[in-house]
DNA sequence: CCTGCGCTTTGACGCAGATCAAATGCGGAA
DNA sequence: TTCCGCATTTGATCTGCGTCAAAGCGCAGG
């Protein structure tokens, strides 16, 4: 489906890219061990289905790589977006053996994944996978707050320049230098899943799309290469305070 | 401001209305009076605030009794809530020293809080408030994602409804028998409250009560005073699954 | 009993975003 | 290169909810 062929999965966890920010990233070599004799990898093209809400799910997992969505669907088929997971988050819940939500592959994706007993067990006797998954959780929700006041409260360009602003401050924090100019990306989304994650219309993606452009706050090169010369400027349209946040 | 006097706090735990499903649910007696050590009770009147985000905060707490809110403010005034406390339900974030959102007491309030030292130290030497906290942490994720599908998919009637299932739901599991008919209880939220945690605005959810009880899906005693005589009716204006759910 | 003050309801009107529909453009296969 | 399928854009129109404004209503205090 792409050019690019799925990275080989590592293996070995001392070689793994999200060695030091997944679940496992407080753990001592020893504890390493006893997740490398639970784990697996799973591969999945871009667009496939990983599990569908109400499925038996034995497993919990993290992202190694590509990019993955939690989605909610009603009977009627109105899709709202409740996670995007990129490399190193955590998907399943120790101690619940079903999904609660549809799991999408956006990108090709590689997950790390953990049979569910000898994990919740392991998770029981030693402490530093359950502090460090704490801690992803508190992140999580923290998410899911600034998300809710985003869902809740911000007009369709708030909401467009938000999940842009999201979205490149990742792609920045995973890259060298360049800070606040000229940042460039592709959008691992489809206007339909920017749709879901906004609770617009794919429609107003589009229109609102346009019109950041129009603007020149943003440029669109091929349709999912994104250019933001000023990305203050696309600060300045999310709605969100402009200074603080600095503290923490 | 009300007749009721604010109860008086319990002072010791094992007399705790919240003993056993608090973050405190899973400590054994030795624990508890380490607990005992570190905690302290505050009050608030309806209405007032506990504390402003960006405040420096130095507690964690548990609400024993009474309403609290979680809101988020735009610069300019728009709010959305992002968290309704009950009994038992955790504030406050173990690894961080400023409060990330505003609380309000929405009705009487009492907090068991703990020294936010002490009590960080205790995660890190025993497993049981850990494991809780977790627990709890991960409860509130899914109630998080729960409300960013109202938010972001729902109409005005099947916010209105879905906010009038979770409270009779959480009312009639707090009262005995009962079921499925004729619930009664007292909205603990005005009606902006209401419009802040469904993101509408406080004439809309006025106009959609009023539909409602003409209806007949509610029945509106003195404004405050809500009757259900057909909880399934309810339901059924909600817009999630009527059936499913039932499992887990 | 009257009065004032919050909270709530109701009405009239406007608009942001949804809906319905029709191009347009782009990448892969033949 | 042409063709096809699909994502995206753009246009025209509709509508649910927001906005602005004015009553009601219940309760505490005088």
């Amino acid at each position: 489906m792409s050019i690019h062929q799925t990275k080989a999965a590592p293996g070995d966890c001392g070689d793994c890219p999200i060695r030091h920010r997944a679940v496992c990233a407080r753990c001592e070599s020893d504890e390493l061990a006893r997740l490398e004799e639970m784990k697996y990898y799973r591969s999945f093209e871009a667009g496939q289905p990983v599990i569908w809400s109400g499925d038996r799910m034995d497993f919990v997992a993290s992202v190694v790589s590509g990019i993955a969505t939690l989605t909610q669907v009603m009977e009627d088929g109105r899709t709202q977006m409740v996670g995007l997971l990129l490399p190193s988050d955590f998907v399943g819940r120790p101690g619940r053996d079903t999904a609660a939500y549809n799991v999408t592959a956006t990108t090709d994706l590689v997950m790390c994944c953990f049979r569910k007993k000898p994990f919740e067990e392991m998770m029981r006797t030693t402490p530093h996978v359950a502090q460090r998954l704490l801690e992803m959780t508190l992140d999580e929700l923290d998410a899911a707050r600034e998300w809710m006041l985003l869902l809740g409260r911000k007009t369709a360009r708030e909401k467009i320049a938000s999940l842009l602003a999201i979205v490149a401050r990742r792609y920045a924090q995973a890259q060298p230098g360049g800070k606040t100019s000229d940042m460039t990306f592709d959008l691992p989304l489809t206007r339909e899943a920017m749709s879901d994650y906004l609770g617009l219309t794919l429609e107003t993606v589009s229109r609102q799309m346009s019109a950041l452009k129009k603007d020149g706050i943003i440029s669109i090169v091929s349709n999912r290469h994104i250019i933001i010369p000023d990305f203050d400027l696309l600060l300045e349209e999310t709605g969100d305070d402009t200074d603080g946040g600095m503290l923490s």
